[in-house]
DNA sequence: CAATATACCATAGCATGCTATGCAATAGCG
DNA sequence: CGCTATTGCATAGCATGCTATGGTATATTG
């Protein structure tokens, strides 16, 4: 009849990821950088000059965040905005040069948060634990995870 | 010298978060509820009459955080505020009837969405994935897991 | 006791997530 | 071609997290 947070997956998770981001923004912040900020520049430090669509299919949230945190990325010259060639609807997110000189330091920050993350844990058992993490995310993002939908 | 975002523990806790949330959202809404404001109450389902003091600590959340949180169930009626008997400056936070009424429900609830989660996983691994969570959890909270802080 | 330090809360301001809307451009269809 | 549907973004409004700040009450200390 209770509800027991400590063994609630959900509940951990969402501790943890407050955690992360906590860490993660704390290491960031020098460089000028939020996490989010981070996780759109580490898509397009792969692969420069996608659309607002892909960056938001392929960081999973809402248009209308991606749209929000893009505005706050151009205001801090993170990123530039410019017009899709073939579609006027579109355009192209591009780094800035600020950016790109960004990328070592803000990547090396983000692998040392996710390492410090899974010191929580034997070393033994850090694969186990992002493959279950892995498999997890992703059966909930199926199609079918939400019961009567 | 990339980061890839499937395999960066912190990322995925940030999405299970997300889509736990959601989840959650969407079967406490027809009660009434919201996610956070469900964990306040689980608490005071747990123990009547606490203080912001101690709610804010028990969540784990910033007392602002939590400031913020109890208005809102206050405005919606969860919640009652009644003086401090000992301390004029607390107060004593404690449930409404409505808040009461509900408890059944939303545990049910919530313990459904918490099993939905780790449907991802075979039942045998379970346990150790609730058990890996919450130690890597308790080391991120413990002091000194954060380096040159 | 008076002055200072602490403790408990509230508020302001911001970031980032969401849903709901609306506009403009493009695609599809009769 | 012209109408409708779809697509790409922007904006509004809200919740929930944060830090910073300030007010009031209580505790501590010289």
């Amino acid at each position: 009849m209770n509800f027991d947070r400590t063994r609630a997956a959900g509940v951990l998770a969402a501790e943890l990821a407050r955690l992360y981001g906590a860490e993660l923004q704390r290491r960031l912040v020098p460089l000028g950088l939020s996490a989010a900020q981070f996780l759109v520049l580490s898509e397009l430090w792969a692969e420069d000059g996608q659309t607002q669509r892909q960056l938001t299919a392929r960081l999973g949230v809402e248009q209308a965040t991606m749209a929000n945190t893009l505005a706050r990325m151009e205001r801090d010259r993170l990123i530039e905005r410019m017009p899709h060639p073939d579609d006027r609807r579109a355009q192209i997110v591009a780094l800035s040069d600020a950016a790109r000189t960004l990328r070592a330091e803000a990547v090396d920050a983000a692998a040392e948060v996710n390492q410090s993350v899974l010191e929580g844990l034997p070393a033994a058992e850090r694969e186990l634990f992002l493959s279950m993490l892995g498999r997890i995310v992703n059966a909930m993002r199926a199609p079918g995870a939400n019961p009567q939908t």
